[in-house]
DNA sequence: CTGAAAGCGCTTACAG
DNA sequence: CTGAAAGCGCTTACAG
């Protein structure tokens, strides 16, 4: 069933004219009477021809392909956010005649991207996590390959984009004070994350505004596993903490689940607020305050920003996304 | 910083033969003198040549990339599955010398994935995820692209991969069975999933062979949202049912939380089973009894089928993997 | 406006 | 054992 594609020499054999004539028929570039652009057009349309894009990359130096770095040793919370960033990526990649391809890393081991790289598959890369000692980054650094990065990186020369996490959390945390909570706790991840660090910043710059703030703030980072969660549940409710932000979905559901566990009643006892709004704690009961953000357009946004690169485009080094504090049941 | 990228063509002049012999040397076709190989390969190692693959695949028709077939309207429980697949697969992959690229297809639009077919970007293709009409599968035969499904389909003709659901479900079904439960419940997902009705007919199986049998079960398919599963435990309760084998841990996840909600011990007054024993269950106390397939292990396999394949081999048509169960605190 | 020719970086019969 | 040449399927100066 799949008999030899076609190809342009074919066509133009059978047209009459040169494969010249048909690539710039294709292509749009270089002068070619109308007539004859008509007649390439057409035959094309009726065989359903369509180039090869592997030779067309050979001879313009480029792969039609964008290099999408995804770590390996992911967690849970992070998968609603990889899938759909990637579906921006994609999409967006898709539409503009490139293919993603990918390489999975860990912090350790970036085998995948170096073959990548060195095999000459990408024309640029796109990151997807960003730690403060970026392997993957400064491997495409070294070797001049351009790239973007999703999420804030401490890296003042790679070209980044990210929603605004320390504004979202600060304004998340204003409207909690603002409702008059006293008491309230701050629990996220790895300290290694950069964006660990701006979320603890917008929420510490949300007191700073307030001289007449009173109250009381806890913070716990570097929270790991389920363990860790019990021990700072126990210590919030012997402290009476009013509420607590949590800085992913599937850290709140835990801290949900352990305060179900003890029967405390959640907005009446404690308050909780997470971020992402994934479908993590979709369907929770109560539902849950939450920072929503467009990944999907985070996604597409990288994208577009990479692609003007390799058009040689100059873009502007850091970009900042919305976000949109979502009041629900969790918090009163 | 990056020069122009050594080929072929500078290290034959450089040494003094014709690219033929340094193409030779590499690849290892044709015969060679072992004195010349040891000089070319010299060389390379030491200016760090690597080959452009995309120039090796145009000469020998092959792109070395494999597309992976990813769907775009995801759900959570899905997303621990489809990372550690993309895992082995990648791996597999990247060790045999091949990229993966990725296209995101709904029911509705497999765009993306005919483009990477239609544009020769790939030399054949993975599924992850298989209905019982399934749009990729179909366009893949018609077009003569190979192709693994991993899951499970109705369609004899594609070669699949999967774990053996029916068997597991069977093997944990009657476990519980012979621990006394006396009413059980089984929860799943759509039954347009090939996969829902294997387990169920696994789960079937499992009181067809005792013929003593005098117990209750109960089958919900086609669960969707969290309001369902509301509605589901409310019954559970009336009913008194004693277990309930939900089909996968997000699912488990709901029913764990509605019974947390009505304050129902687990697993003193209901017991609970999942399958996957992902990351979206882990910490959950009570831990829960599940059934755990090396998802990791399936990527692998199923990379490794379409890469036999490519290389011309006839492979099985229908490989089932093994499972394994694991009790836990969930059940009794 | 159109085409012959060289080139992208490799492989592979064919000949020696 | 080694090489000249053609070819993979495109693009793009250069010439007309």
């Amino acid at each position: 069933m799949e008999e030899r594609n076609l190809t342009i020499a074919d066509i133009a054999e059978e047209l009459g004219v040169s494969k010249t004539t048909v690539s710039r028929a294709m292509s749009g570039k270089g002068r070619i009477g109308e007539q004859t652009r008509k007649r390439v057009q057409e035959y094309i349309e009726a065989h359903h021809y369509s180039p090869n894009v592997v030779a067309k990359g050979l001879a313009q130096s480029k792969t039609f392909n964008l290099g999408l770095v995804l770590p390996g040793d992911y967690q849970i919370e992070e998968l609603p956010f990889f899938q759909k960033c990637m579906m921006g990526i994609s999409r967006t990649a898709s539409e503009a005649g490139y293919d993603v391809l990918i390489s999975m890393v860990t912090p350790e081991r970036i085998t995948q991207l170096e073959r990548a790289v060195t095999n000459r598959k990408v024309d640029g890369v796109i990151l997807t996590r960003t730690l403060t000692d970026d392997a993957p980054m400064r491997y495409l650094q070294e070797n001049g390959v351009p790239f973007v990065a999703i999420g804030s990186t401490e890296n003042r020369q790679a070209v980044q984009i990210d929603n605004d996490h320390k504004s979202a959390c600060r304004e998340l945390t204003e409207m909690l004070l603002n409702r008059g909570i006293r008491k309230i706790a701050l629990i996220g991840g790895s300290e290694s994350y950069v964006v660990t660090r701006n979320r603890l910043q917008g929420f510490l710059e949300a007191f700073a505004v307030r001289e007449d703030w009173d109250g009381e703030k806890q913070i716990f980072l570097n929270v790991g596993d389920g363990c860790r969660v019990e021990e700072i549940v126990e210590k919030l409710l012997t402290d009476r903490v009013e509420c607590a932000v949590c800085m992913d979905d599937f850290l709140c559901g835990c801290v949900l689940n352990a305060l179900q566990q003890r029967r405390i009643a959640v907005p009446e006892q404690v308050q909780a607020a997470s971020f992402y709004d994934s479908c993590i704690l979709a369907n929770r009961i109560p539902a849950v305050t939450s920072i929503r953000f467009d990944v999907e357009e985070l996604g597409r946004k990288a994208c577009e920003l990479l692609l003007r690169m390799l058009d040689g485009d100059e873009v502007e080094r850091h970009t900042l996304l919305g976000y949109e504090v979502r009041m629900r049941e969790s918090t009163k």
